[in-house]
DNA sequence: TGCTAATATGTGCATATACACGTAAATCAA
DNA sequence: TTGATTTACGTGTATATGCACATATTAGCA
């Protein structure tokens, strides 16, 4: 015998994700559409901002953008190519600092004015208070769904 | 002169986009790490779900889940080659149809199961109420950022 | 009928995402 | 001090995503 009965009455309500997905593919494609210009993505201008406030190692920026490590290391390489980004060796010889360029600084600047041209078309097109909303709800459910520890395996 | 007056009150709300895509990163993982038992990806699903309902050509089921063609070939290859989805051609000798196998059944039964157990979690970590909140905000963003019209090139 | 346009799909490329595995460097304890 | 452990990082592999370009068929029209 179980200690639960069978799962009779509630239904799962629809597929979360695959709404959440559905909707980051088109949210993605309405910013990149107008930084195509530049020829940035959305993902990138992150990491640019977030250099901007200070160098970083890698797993510093990874646990500050909350992106898997290695899916950093390569979203980096266009922009050490581009010279956007700088690489140098610490003091701890593991460590591998990040720091924004000069270049790097100036590509921000028109980078943000893109996005942010971006994000007031959004907020044009879906009214203000409806985004405000949209961002109050995610920021909720970000502070709530926290992310999975990784197994000490 | 510029017709518009620089913008000067009222800036930009944070970024909709990058919390977007935040939260799909580690809801994708939620669900994920419940799936993985069986080997299934969370867009994997999707397409059994609806592949289940009828089949269809390559470019109805990407207009129906409204993911890009081209993502969709390559998305197919791993269900084609586990023997859950066929191919076959149609009159038209230019469409590929694709039909849920028995076996693809059989499984989508399993990954239905293992996917209600993760909404089901999600539900319970989240709290009904919430999780459903998020789905309606989530409904409403979508019905009202419709995807960009391809420019006739 | 034969040329043109539209349709359905594939491939190349670049980036995004993350898991498993491997390596070098630093830390810590015996 | 040395050997085990931890830390920081890279690479291989697989899927996700979508743009640009190429190909084959079909439809439509002169």
């Amino acid at each position: 015998m179980n200690s639960k009965p069978p799962d009779a009455g509630i239904p799962p309500l629809p597929c979360t994700g695959a709404r959440l997905r559905k909707l980051t593919r088109r949210m993605t494609s309405f910013y990149e559409q107008r930084l195509r210009g530049i020829g940035l993505k959305l993902s990138q201008y992150s990491v640019l901002v977030s250099l901007s406030e200070d160098p970083q190692t890698l797993l510093q920026l990874a646990d500050r953008l909350e992106m898997d490590r290695t899916t950093l290391t390569r979203s980096l390489r266009p922009l050490v190519a581009s010279g956007w980004v700088a690489e140098a060796p610490g003091a701890d010889a593991r460590q591998r600092w990040l720091i924004l360029t000069g270049s790097g600084r100036r590509f921000r600047a028109r980078a943000q004015q893109a996005w942010s041209e971006a994000q007031q078309a959004l907020e044009a097109q879906l009214g203000r208070g409806f985004v405000g909303d949209l961002n109050a709800q995610l920021e909720r459910a970000l502070s709530q769904l926290k992310p999975a520890l990784p197994e000490d395996n």
